[in-house]
Parts: structure tokens; sequence; C-alpha cells
RNA sequence: AGGGGUAUAGCCAAGUCGGUAAGGCAACGGAUUUUGAUUCCGUCAUUCGUAGGUUCGAGUCCUGCUACCCCUG
């Protein structure tokens, strides 16, 4: 029999893959991982309700529960780097690094040489699939929940030793049977924020660790001050709330187009449509690829946000990285962010913006 | 000093022959979301610079005052 162990979050989704694997035949064990020890600013820990939930379920499926703690990985390997990159003015995305890094390394090591496990799984909406002896994955079948863009980074290796039960599942069908089980979790809000951080007043969060510079807002099309910043970080490209001038110009919305580290500038640009706001493409330094195509230029599809429809483009090998190029002028490109490749069904792995390509 | 003009929510701004305050931006709240982006939905003036007057009824008419703007000297 084969020995499983699943991450137990202590939500729907997890709960119900555990459930999925018992009935399959496996060997399940639900661990529950604490990768961040700080209480939130209310002082409250939540990861504590999520770890009761979690204990609960287990009982009740009857399988056999742990708990581990990565903090400190957690806080070396990903925790760093977001701060890194929000210094540098960079929208990270640490969900990202998080699986790779925590998920699908620290607890597969965790799994497979303390507990003896021959798999570990979670409760991703993804799925993966082996063709001529190479593994593939591919997206999650309901495509409302669909979250292989998390998994973009992840290696074959890493690939190969995870199970994702819920991947040709549909949201609805998860949420019934975990009442149909009577799971504590079935009822439970989806989680949001980041990963193992949760949600909180990212303002103050980011305040803890990073000292905020105030300076000036510049309308790119004029060059001219229209307001100031609470300090560079706190924006990414494309972003439109928390900029408080509703005050100028045509009575359109303001959007973040640019920022401009060394003189401390925050550049905006006016009205939705505003070219300013609008790429070409984007160039990346840092490629990772699950199924790497042999030509040295591709057509494909990418997202460069999670939840976001899916872009034509060109991908471009260069020496270290590539350049991407939409097939249409695109908006809201981040440096930091990942963009993540498709072929149809199959994610082809992802890309970190580095810099947006301009005509 | 004289002449003219404008004063409506944080900002911009509609408001017809007086009939009981459009819209946009911002803000706030919510939906969506394992990255606080985007998007979407909702809430935002018992009150119209101020004091009186006419009227059944005034942001809309009349008078005084105040502020700002423009022109002439």
């Amino acid at each position: 029999m084969q020995r499983v162990i699943v991450g137990i979050s202590g939500g729907v989704d997890s709960s119900v893959a555990a459930y999925l694997l018992k009935k399959q035949g496996y060997d399940v064990i639900g661990v529950f991982m604490k990768n961040w020890e700080e209480t939130d600013e209310n002082d409250i820990c939540p990861a504590e309700e999520d770890y009761a939930d979690a204990k609960s379920v287990c009982l009740k499926l009857g399988i056999p529960f742990y708990s581990v703690n990565f903090a400190q990985e957690y806080w070396d390997r990903v925790f760093t780097y977001f701060l890194e990159e929000y210094k540098k003015g960079r929208t990270p995305n640490p969900d990202v690094l998080c699986n790779s890094e925590i998920k699908f390394r620290a607890f597969l090591d965790y799994a497979k040489h303390t507990l003896g496990a021959d798999l570990i799984a979670t409760g991703h909406y993804a799925r993966t699939e082996m063709r001529n002896g190479h593994i593939r994955l591919l997206k999650g079948l309901d495509p409302r929940k669909d979250q292989s863009y998390f998994l973009s980074f992840l290696s074959s290796q890493q690939l190969e030793n995870a199970l994702f039960p819920l991947g040709n599942m549909m949201k609805p069908q998860v949420r019934e049977i975990a009442k149909q089980l009577n799971l504590r979790t079935a009822e439970k809000k989806d989680s949001m924020g980041i990963c193992f951080i949760g949600e909180r007043n990212f303002t103050k969060f980011l305040q803890q660790y990073l000292p905020a510079k105030k300076g000036d807002m510049i309308d790119i099309d004029t060059n001219k001050k229209v307001g100031e910043h609470e300090g560079l970080m706190y924006y990414t490209i494309g972003q439109r709330r928390g900029l408080r001038i509703g005050n100028l110009g045509e009575g359109e919305r303001w959007y973040v187009c640019g920022k401009d580290m060394e003189h401390n500038l925050l550049y905006v640009a006016q009205g939705a449509d505003n070219p300013h706001l609008f790429c070409t493409g984007f160039h990346s330094d840092e490629l990772h690829f699950i199924s790497e195509p042999d030509e040295a230029s591709f057509g494909c599809t990418v997202k460069y946000r999670y939840q976001q429809t899916e872009k034509k483009c060109t991908v471009h090998k260069t020496g270290s990285g590539c350049d991407v190029v939409f097939d249409e002028s695109q908006s809201g490109v981040a440096p930091g962010q990942v963009g993540v490749f498709y072929l149809g069904e199959e994610c082809l792995g992802g890309a970190i913006i580095d810099y947006p390509l301009k005509p």
C-alpha cells in the first residue's frame, strides 16, 4: 500500500483531498504545516483555528494527524525574497515560491524521509499526466478554480512525487462531499491573502519590515506633480485604488504606470486606455519550464496574474531568459509577477517578469 | 474706486418655465481572488457661500453681506 502524506491546511479542499485518497486505498496521513509564527495585528493567531479544523477533519476521516513547522525555512527561502523584491519596488508572488520551496520541497523531504511516504498530496486544483516518460502539468478541470498558475515553478521531480486529487473536480462538488461527510470545513470560506501569512493589513504589515519613504506622484503625460505617494513599495503597476487623486484632469481613472526608484517617484497615467499603461510584452531573466518546447521561439498563451484570461503571445528564448511578445498590447504588467505559459490545457512553466517591453 | 461674473458633497460638475439635488473622479463597504492589481456591485449633499424676503412650494426669483475671479482706472 502506498503511503501518501496530505498537506492539510484546515480548509475544505485539502480535507476532501485526504478523503478521496483514503477512499482510493492509499495509506493516508494528514500533516498540518505551520510556516508563520507571528500573530496578526489583532494579536490573534489565525493558524490556530486552521490547526484545530485540520485536526478535527483527520479525526473524522480516521487518519493519523501530525504537524510540522517550517517557519524558519519559509522565512529564509520565501519571506526574505519577498522583502527583497518589495525593496526593489517590484511586486513578488510569494505563493509561487512557497510551493516550489516549502510545500513541494521542505514538506516533500519531510514526508519522504521522516514519515516514509511514497508521495505527497495537496488540495490544489491541477492535474498531472505522464506522456513519453515525461510529466506534464495540466490545468484543473474547474476553470474557475484552476491553480496551475501557482505550481508553474515546480520541477518534474517535484510533480512526480505529488498527487492532486481535486484536479478533475469542480469546487461545488468538493463542498458537497465535505457536507455529506459532515466535515467542519464544509462551509468554511475560501482562504485569501498570502499563503500562510493570511489576510491582514498589508500596509501595516510591510511597514514592520521596510521603511516607507514618501515621495511625489507624477503625471507621466505632463511630467507634473499630481500628488504624493506613501512609499513606492505600496503600489503595483496597473493599480488604481489608493492614489487619492480624484481632483484632476478629465474625471477619468488614474493608474500607476511606473516607478523611478532612484528619485523615489511614482508615475501615474489617466484613463484606462492611456498608452502609457500598455506594453507589447516583457522580458524575463528567470525562466522555468516543466515542459520546454524545443523551438527557440514558440507560440502559446500567458497570464501574468492569477485569475486572468490568457493572452496569446510568442516566447523568444534568449541567453538566460526570454522575451515574451503579446499578440496584442496589454496593461498591468508588473515586474516581479509571474507570467505563466499555457498550451491548451497544459502548463508549460513560468517566467518572472523583469521589465515590460515598450514599442 | 467703478463695472461684470461665479459661489452646489474631498474634487470636477449638471440642475430646464420655481415643484422638492444628474453624472464623473476620489473615498468607503462588498463580490471575486492561496500574490491587497484589475474588474464588478453598493454607499456617499434633508441640502445648494451666508442672512433675510416673495411663494402653497426656491439651488432655481428679490435684497443685504461675505469670498474668489475678470475688466476699467
